[in-house]
DNA sequence: ATCAGTTTTTGACACGATGTCGAGAAAGCA
DNA sequence: TGCTTTCTCGACATCGTGTCAAAAACTGAT
């Protein structure tokens, strides 16, 4: 059989990037077909469609993310764990010039609801992974630092909480995109959670 | 001259029933002119734009929801405005069948971002009003009922916190559609904002 | 070396959406 | 009744998605 004339995982790339910087609906095929130099039409032999394009692009973002999210929360103390979390996370929202935002929420509010359902499962999965994540963080936490009261509250509301702000935080990222503002909040989540004296 | 053939009033109101039921880049103005009944052509000559459109449309509701916002706000013990206030969001998240969400986040994450910075204004307006109105009533509850310990917080840091716990829940709701769940973490951040025991 | 089979590439096509334009229709006013 | 203004309506240009069929390029077997 013929080979393919292009990388497959250069074109995901550089599709998700114009689908960060610019949106699932406004970005065309034509455009990432001109940016990796492909013909639009081999996008569809190989992709499917726009949408599917987009998820497995999103899926390899994905990957690339949970090698990140291992590493801030897998040292440290309770609350440096968190910082080093929220701070993953204000990171992201405001990499690239301008700052791209979170493509999780975006392509979320961008696909679902519709009549498509596309990125729904995935956004679902990846929240629901996080707040797991954290859940278990905070259980240990809870489990095997009682005596250092770094942390006494509910673990799983106490997640969801944290998982919530930050969504929260990837909303007021488009709308005001002040980043201080950003870290203020992450600071304050941070003491609520834990009560401001702890950990 | 000539008086127009269709309600102005109208239009926008069943515009913005579609742009909330299938987002901003899923109605068409063919959609709109259909379900109105009104010629495509009227519909451009009227209001000028797709994005007009929507930002005219967005606006009428914004005016309709301020109403109910101030009512949610008015009346009780602090945390019985804060639980009236998270009651109105999600409800208002959870309206329709099947429900459509939060218009402001939505329509932001879809608009901002791109090229046309459309709703950007509107909704950096809206959530900047939302957080000095709930500063000032913490601001209020802080000065004159402090001997009762309703709160006894930042209100600043606090009532923005509290915005952008109802951006997060905004996002949450797309995602697991849960609403027991959206009402639980609503409680919880009332609970952590007011202390378990103020109100 | 040639040839059949398979997959990719490529360009043409159909369809729908946005937005513009001009001609015609209709209301109000003198 | 006639004039003017505004609206309505259909045609058009442009762009985006998605499909299809034919051509091109590689593989492996004869």
């Amino acid at each position: 059989m013929r080979p393919r004339e292009f990388d497959h995982d250069e074109v995901l790339r550089i599709a998700f990037d114009q689908f960060w910087r610019k949106g699932v609906r406004g970005t065309s095929l034509s455009d990432i077909a001109r940016d990796a130099a492909v013909q639009r039409g081999s996008l569809y032999n190989a992709f499917g469609s726009k949408e599917a394009l987009f998820l497995q692009a999103y899926e390899r973002y994905a990957g690339d993310y949970l090698a990140k999210l291992q590493k801030a929360l897998g040292a440290g103390s309770l609350r440096k764990r968190l910082t080093a979390f929220f701070d993953l996370t204000i990171t992201n929202f405001r990499s690239g010039t301008p700052p791209r935002g979170c493509p999780t929420t975006r392509g979320l509010m961008e696909l679902g609801g519709a009549e498509g359902e596309g990125l729904d499962d995935n956004a679902r999965q990846a929240f629901a992974n996080l707040i797991s994540r954290i859940t278990a963080l905070l259980q240990d936490t809870l489990a095997a630092g009682a005596a250092r009261g770094e942390f006494d509250g509910n673990p799983a509301a106490a997640a969801l909480h944290i998982v919530t702000v930050t969504r929260g935080l990837a909303v007021l990222e488009r709308a005001f995109g002040d980043e201080p503002q950003l870290r203020k909040i992450a600071a304050h989540t941070i003491d609520l959670v834990l009560g401001r004296n702890g950990g």
